[in-house]
DNA sequence: ATAGCTGTCGACAAATTTGTAGATAAAGGT
DNA sequence: ACCTTTATCTACAAATTTGTCGACAGCTAT
């Protein structure tokens, strides 16, 4: 009776690079939660504000939004880690500072995460991003200019301690919770901070010694 | 022409807690390489050699053939756990053997994949299960009646330690492969021999330091 | 204004996946 | 032998998910 058009619905429309940034914000939350496999488009379109159809029009295909998703996930790790490192001088008492920022940067964005399921699933996550190898030669030259310790480091002991301090960073973020509540040091967020502190105490130490 | 009938399938039949545990066997190989939610019946059941309705049959859907997947798998856990502590006497010597035991266990088993996928899912891993919280009283007794350092180490040092070498174990069984190539420790399968082995004796100075 | 470009959506199609129903056959007991 | 039980299968159904198609509508240029 009252309308004989069933529906004049404003229809938004947004040029292509923003619309498909919108989309990829959705598609990484979903990426973060659920893992690639676990990212489903009308999630995705819903979250996104858009219907499903939009998406396949800007991505193509499912698996093309899941790789650019992931390749945009990987270049704002690799530029959060080159942030923090480069931001923290090489002196030891910010060594602590450092790996906190860069903790609770994987955390709050879900990186963490990400890096977690692109491992699990088996995607690649090496090339340019993520490379540890320019981190051990930045910590290796600082430590042999620092002299502090009686024998000559070698480079496999450096690249070993790093290696340690991703893992911790990367696995920590996901799974320290569980342990720590499980190893009785109590459930509050700060445990998991004062374990990052720990740690990081105990890298510089074998770092001198 | 020459068959009136069909086909006569010759079709075996097993008892129950047999097939069962056939379709768990399937099922838990799915689970270590695709996780909880990469779980399909049809794939299942073509790796167990029966008929998807078979599954069903055992297990009366999905979501409860998950579960018991995950409670069997879990169980399992347990068990190597305290399989290789128990094998282990204290001796520091032997950390890190126990260490490189249950590594090459969870590694073998894919069940450090498991534990992970769990985590990522959310799904629960406490309880009875996995709790590190014995471990820790242990190597705190341990600990303190050896009494090698000056100062009296705190509960809450000791716990630290065996969360490290609980997430070096059970994260890195995922992580470190990647993390070492990437750190340019070399490709090949020894790296993280010798990476835990490393790993082991820094865990056994701070610990009588 | 008017026309073209294209971002957007509703409706549909095809494939996958979980679950159901009924028939069949393999074992054991009587 | 016969009957009961139940493990197993084929065939189908319902829901989900990805992808396609055609129409509509907002933006820009002329």
């Amino acid at each position: 009776m009252a309308k004989a058009k069933p529906k004049a619905k404003p229809r938004r429309r947004l040029d292509a690079e923003t619309a498909r940034e919108l989309i990829l914000d959705a598609t990484e939350k979903r990426l973060a939660a659920q893992g690639p496999s676990g990212i489903r488009l009308q999630e995705v379109a819903a979250d996104a504000g858009v219907s499903h159809p939009t998406v396949l029009h800007h991505f193509g295909s499912r698996e093309l939004l899941v790789k650019a998703v992931i390749a945009r996930s990987l270049h704002a790790i690799n530029l959060t880690l080159v942030e923090a490192i480069n931001a923290s001088s090489g002196d030891e008492k910010q060594l602590e500072a450092m790996m906190e920022n860069v903790a609770t940067a994987l955390e709050r964005t879900g990186h963490a995460r990400v890096l977690m399921w692109l491992t699990l699933e088996g995607h690649r996550v090496d090339g340019a991003e993520a490379s540890l190898s320019t981190v051990v030669d930045a910590a290796h030259a600082l430590r042999l200019s620092q002299k502090k310790c009686a024998i000559r480091p070698t480079r496999e002991d450096t690249a070993r301690t790093v290696v340690l301090g991703a893992l911790a960073l990367v696995g920590g973020a996901v799974l320290v919770p569980a342990l720590i509540e499980n190893a009785g040091l109590g459930k509050d967020a700060r445990a998991a901070i004062h374990f990052r502190s720990w740690l990081a105490r105990l890298l510089i130490t074998h770092l001198d010694a």
